[in-house]
Parts: structure tokens; C-alpha cells; sequence
DNA sequence: AATGTAACAGCAACCGGTTACATTGTCAGA
DNA sequence: TCTGACAATGTAACCGGTTGCTGTTACATT
């Protein structure tokens, strides 16, 4: 006796359960009881336990207590860059309510790889994940939605439930939960500014129409032309990256070869207002005096940049937060799978990049 | 017969390797063995468990799998803040080469606050991660020291290895393996470059000492200094928080009561930088021309402002990388604990908020 | 003193995999 | 045809916890 219990490979033996059970002299059930503290135990065995559990400095395994039924609760996120000021703010709010409501937090960045946002969910498939969290647009073809698809139902059967950020849910075979922010109402109250101040020909640079993100924004400029009888001009919506150099490029060209055909610049992301910003300074344009120029999202940088820009407050953080709070909601039987798209407002900030036109 | 294997609560049947088993009509230490993939099985039988393994959409259990030995590999890393842009881009390293490396990621944040670093670090050990990345300065104390000492040698005993960034190994009890840029280096040559254009009298907006980025960084300084002959004048340093704010308040206060006494500042941290910009611009005082400003870690907002920033370079990403490969060495034996501490390169990045001084 | 009851502690059966060892099957060589 | 060697598969003992059920003890009640 003694040596009996050792772990068959070259690791150290693990402390388990059993040697605290041992040094306090009492079973395993009566340490495992005292550890959990939903069961009567005598204060004083209670002490001897735990005095046992601080000198030997034991912790449990999570995978045993896994196994045996009581799962720590994780919630995993899956988004492109950790590194873009927008998705990082999400990713904060996501990993800040998940922390205070005790769960941990599994992430992955896919840089906009479908794949490995797929590998991924079937990881956390195998780790049991409470919740799962897909933030950003999706690229839907046949072959995807299969997999997905799959993988999702997959996800359900091991009690993980999935919840999207700024993406439309899959078909009914996988009823999701959303959070999205007002796109559409963003678009419109900052459009609405532009055009109140006299603008009539406005550059729309967007993004690619995958991303619901877009087609919402694009909507609210559509939206608000009409209501100000505008006829909007399709050879003025571009649409390519969500990148400062994109912006920096579009502006460029259109600065050589469509000067004057437009006297404000609508770009869907502040990102690439900062690149047109600086195209426009390159070209000695001046913001707002000969263009004026709105963004979205609110980033920090918005009121770094001269002049300070005038974009639409999203609230990324509160999305994270929101996610999470969906998550648990459903993980603990609250609603129901597929009930809930919450829509977070949106509202302009006006600062200094929007001058009213005089005609 | 049939209806036994029924877990016990009001969950749904969980799905198991004995499943796959029966539908293949082989024992279950066959579809164990197909699945590692590193045994020899009959093709023929290989297909059939394929076969099976796909029909029932199964995935394995990593909990159980973890229990029986094989753990999967998980890196978690703590820092104050993802939305840090010189953080985020070390989470977007550790996180990368995490996954290209086929581990999971486990993420925390601290927001400063030490306590919960050690619980997450306490939460790891129960998780077995294979390994803990610390990120960011500590404030040590008898007191913390002590819980540290405890949890960091129960991560070992569980097989965790620790990598700390930017943070001192916290005494011989618990042998650290360590990752740092060079903040003397940088902090040598930029203040070599305020120096060499005739700069004499230059501003501190420093971070605490608690940080060793702090400490080092402020070496660099007073090095720097050294080699001009210039004798250091401890009022013009000043330590305070690392961010923009903070640059603002500093830089403001400075305008108000010490203008006039220095040419140009160095800021320990581009945020601060900003806020000092700011302020400099609200007070009417040119950059360059009637101060120069020098920051550090050359983050992407550096290029945005203007004048554009003169910086140091720091390979963050790369940080996070390097603390990964790191842990994974350890993990693996290539490397033992407390033997690597390696120290990044940086590099000043001369840009246009420097001015050439004609006394 | 006998009995009932509640509080506490222990036994042992799980949880879902992995893998050492045993068993079976196959085929070549004698 | 028999035997040995080796390849393929099965059996069952773990891994480290949790918890239903059972047995014991202490105390109150009559």
C-alpha cells in the first residue's frame, strides 16, 4: 500500500480528491460535499477539510467535475481581429459580462476565414461551451450553410447555445438568437444631417453587401434621400473593403476622375473616413470647407482626426454585453432559441467634418 | 434493454463514443483508436467507424478525453485591456499563433485589478491549461507575493507553464520564463533624437515605476542624457497613468504653470502623447515648431495625428507571439523554467513632430 | 429506557473517454 | 497440417470527480 495510486506515465501524481479525503480523515463524498457547499456538513469536519485543502493546496479538476456532471460554464467568441477598434470594444464586452457572471472566456479571430470559424465551433463543441458568439458577416453559399448548418445542430445537442452579432440567423434548420444595432436608423439620422445642411450628392463609400451591416447603412441612405425628394445616384455607391487604405484608394480615384460630382462623403466606417480623410488632404481638399466628410461607429479615433469627425455612436461594448447576456439567458431556459433579436440604437455625434452648403 | 443508458438528469442523452461503437459494430477501443488515428485499424473497419462517426454527427468529449489523459492544449493570457491598441495587437499575437499552433485560447481581463489575476490564474489550474501568459506590469507587495507564489507553483504542479510580458519574474520561488521589448533601447533612441536636434530640456509624462516598462524606459532617458552631457532635471519628470487623458491634464498643467522650461516632451506612451497633443493644440502651441512631442510604441493612431508622430516601434504582436512559442518550449521540455528571457528590439520611427532647435 | 427523527458521513455507481493487456485471426514457413 | 509471428480487435481498468442511496450517530420526545 502507498505507492498503489500513481499515474502511469513520467507526469508528477496529480493531488487528487482522495489525498485530501485521506489528510483529513475523511471520504472523498465528504470532501466533494464540503468543496461544493450545498450539502450540511459539521462545521467542525468541514474545517478539517478545508485545512487539508489549503495545506496541500489542492484545486479541482474541471474535467473530472466536468465528466461527473457539473460543468464550468465557458462562453467562446469567434471575430475577425481582435486589433480593429470596433470588434475590439465587442470583444470587451463580451469577456467583462462574461467575467462577472463567472464564466470564462474562450476566443478565437478568424480573419475573416469561414473555415476556421467552423473548426472552431466544433471545437467547442468537444469542450462542451456553454455558449457560443459570432460576431460580424457572414459569406452564405450552399456548401457553407451545410456545414454550419450541422455544426450548429451539433452545438444545440451538447447544450451549447449560439447567439450572432451583426449577422442574419442561417434558415430555420438553426433558429438563432441576434443582437444587431440600429443600422438603418444610424444611416438615416446621419444622412438626414448631411442633407439638412444642404448636401444633395453624396459619395457613399460602403462595404460589401455580405454584411447585413451594410445593406442596413445603405438602406438608411436610401432611406433618407427619399424622404428629402432626392433621386439617388447609383454611380455614386461604391462598395469595397472596411479598410483605411480602401477609403484612402476610392477617394483618390474618385478624386481624379469624379471631382465635383459630389460635395459631402458618406464613409460606412470611420476607418475608411480616416483614409479618405487623408486622400483628401494629400489632394489639398479641405473637410469640410470644399467636401464634408461622416463616418460610422464612433471610434476613438473619430475625434482624433482634424477635423474632428462627425459619425454615428455604435455601441460595441453593450453589444458584447448583450451577447452574453442573451447567451445565458437561453442557456438558462429564459427563452427560447430563435425568440429573441434585440436591435441596439444608434445616434449621431455631430463634431466638425459636415459644413452646411451654400448654394 | 434499450432505454438504460439515459442520463440521469432532465438532460438530453448525451452522445458517446459507445454510440459510434454499436452502430459500427465494433468495440468502443477501436472507434477510440480510429479517431487518434495513431494505431493501425483495417481500413475496411476504419470506414465503417467513419462512417458511423458522420452519420451520428458525433464529436468527442474533451472532458472525458482530458480525464483519460490526453489534455487538449490550451494557452490562456490575462491583460488589462483588449481595447488597448498596444495590447490588443499582443492578444491578436498570442492568439494567432495559439491557433495556427492548434491550441485553444482562454482570454482575461483585469482592468488593473490583481486580484482577479489571480483567481483567473487559480481557474487555470483547475482547467489544466497547458499554459498562462501574463501580460502588463504588477504591483508587488508582501501580500500578493505570497498568493502568487502558492497559485503559480500549483499551476506548475498541474504541468501550466508561465510566460510573463513586460513584468518582472517575481523571485526565485517561482522561476519565470520572461518576454520584454527593449524600453531602454527605444527610450536611448528617441531621446538621442530630441537630443541630437538641439533639445535640451525635455519634458518626463511618465507611467508608475511599478511598471518595468516605466523603469526601462526612463533609464533610456537618463542614459541618453548621459552621453549628451546634459545633467537631469528630476522636475521636469513626472509620473502619472498611461492614458490620454492623463497626457491632456499633465501636458495642460505644465502649460499653465511651467511653460518655458522645456522644448519638447517625451511621452512614455503614444496615448499619451494624444492627450498631450491636444492640449498643446488647445493652448495654441504649435507642434513642432514651438515644441516638439515624441511618443511611444507606435501604434496605429501615431500616423493619424498631426503632426504625425514620432514614435518608437514596439513589436507587440510579435510579444504575443514570442510568449506563445515560449510557453510551448517549456511545455515540451525544449526549454526549462526561468532559463529564456528574451528581449524584443525597437526602433525609433521618425516622422514629423520633431523640430530641429536653433538656439 | 425505548423510539423517532434529522443531521451527517460513507459506499459505490456513474460520467465518457484511453490504453495496457489479452484474445482472436491470418498467413508464411517448416 | 502445424506452428510461430504479427496484425487487428476486444476487455476492462483506469482518469478524478459527483451524488443517490444507505448506514450511523446524536439528540429530542414520550
Amino acid at each position: 500500500m502507498g505507492t498503489e495510486r500513481r499515474s502511469r506515465g513520467t507526469h508528477e501524481a496529480a493531488l487528487t480528491i482522495r489525498d485530501v479525503a485521506e489528510r483529513a480523515e475523511v471520504s472523498v463524498a465528504t470532501v466533494s460535499r464540503v468543496l461544493a457547499g450545498n450539502y450540511p456538513v459539521a462545521a467542525k469536519t468541514r474545517q478539517r477539510v478545508m485545512r487539508a485543502v489549503r495545506e496541500l493546496n489542492y484545486v479541482v479538476n474541471t474535467h473530472a467535475r466536468a465528466l461527473a456532471g457539473v460543468r464550468t460554464e465557458t462562453v467562446a467568441f469567434v471575430l475577425n481581429d481582435v486589433r480593429g477598434p470596433s470588434f475590439s470594444a465587442a470583444a470587451y464586452g463580451v469577456e467583462r459580462e462574461a467575467n462577472q457572471r463567472g464564466r470564462l472566456c474562450l476566443i478565437c479571430t478568424t480573419e475573416g476565414d469561414q473555415e476556421r470559424e467552423l473548426a472552431f465551433m466544433q471545437l467547442m463543441r468537444e469542450q462542451q461551451a456553454s455558449a457560443v458568439i459570432l460576431i460580424g458577416g457572414v459569406r452564405d453559399d450552399e456548401q457553407y450553410r451545410e456545414r454550419y448548418t450541422e455544426i450548429a445542430q451539433g452545438l444545440h445537442a451538447v447544450g451549447s447555445r449560439l447567439v450572432l452579432c451583426g449577422r442574419p440567423s442561417l434558415g430555420a434548420d438553426v433558429p438563432a438568437t441576434t443582437v444587431e444595432y440600429d443600422n438603418e436608423g444610424g444611416a438615416y439620422a446621419i444622412t438626414t444631417n448631411l442633407l439638412a445642411n444642404g448636401h444633395r450628392r453624396i459619395l457613399y463609400l460602403g462595404g460589401m453587401l455580405e454584411h447585413t451591416t451594410s445593406v442596413g447603412r445603405l438602406l438608411g441612405y436610401h432611406r433618407a434621400l427619399a424622404d428629402f425628394g432626392v433621386a439617388p445616384d447609383p454611380t455614386l455607391i461604391e462598395h469595397g473593403e472596411f479598410t483605411r487604405v480602401s477609403g484612402y484608394e476610392r477617394t483618390r480615384a474618385w478624386l481624379q476622375q469624379g471631382a465635383g460630382r459630389f460635395t459631402a462623403i458618406f464613409a460606412e466606417t470611420d476607418m475608411v473616413a480616416a483614409g479618405a480623410l487623408a486622400a483628401l488632404e494629400d489632394a489639398g481638399v479641405r473637410v469640410p470647407d470644399d467636401i464634408s466628410l461622416v463616418g460610422y461607429d464612433d471610434i476613438e479615433l473619430a475625434s482624433d482626426l482634424r477635423p474632428r469627425l462627425t459619425t454615428v455612436h455604435v455601441p460595441y461594448e453593450e453589444l458584447g454585453r448583450t451577447a452574453v447576456r442573451l447567451a445565458i439567458d437561453l442557456k438558462e431556459g429564459r427563452s427560447r432559441e430563435g425568440d429573441q433579436h434585440v436591435v441596439l440604437g444608434t445616434h449621431v455625434v455631430v463634431r466638425q467634418s459636415v459644413a452646411r452648403l451654400h448654394h
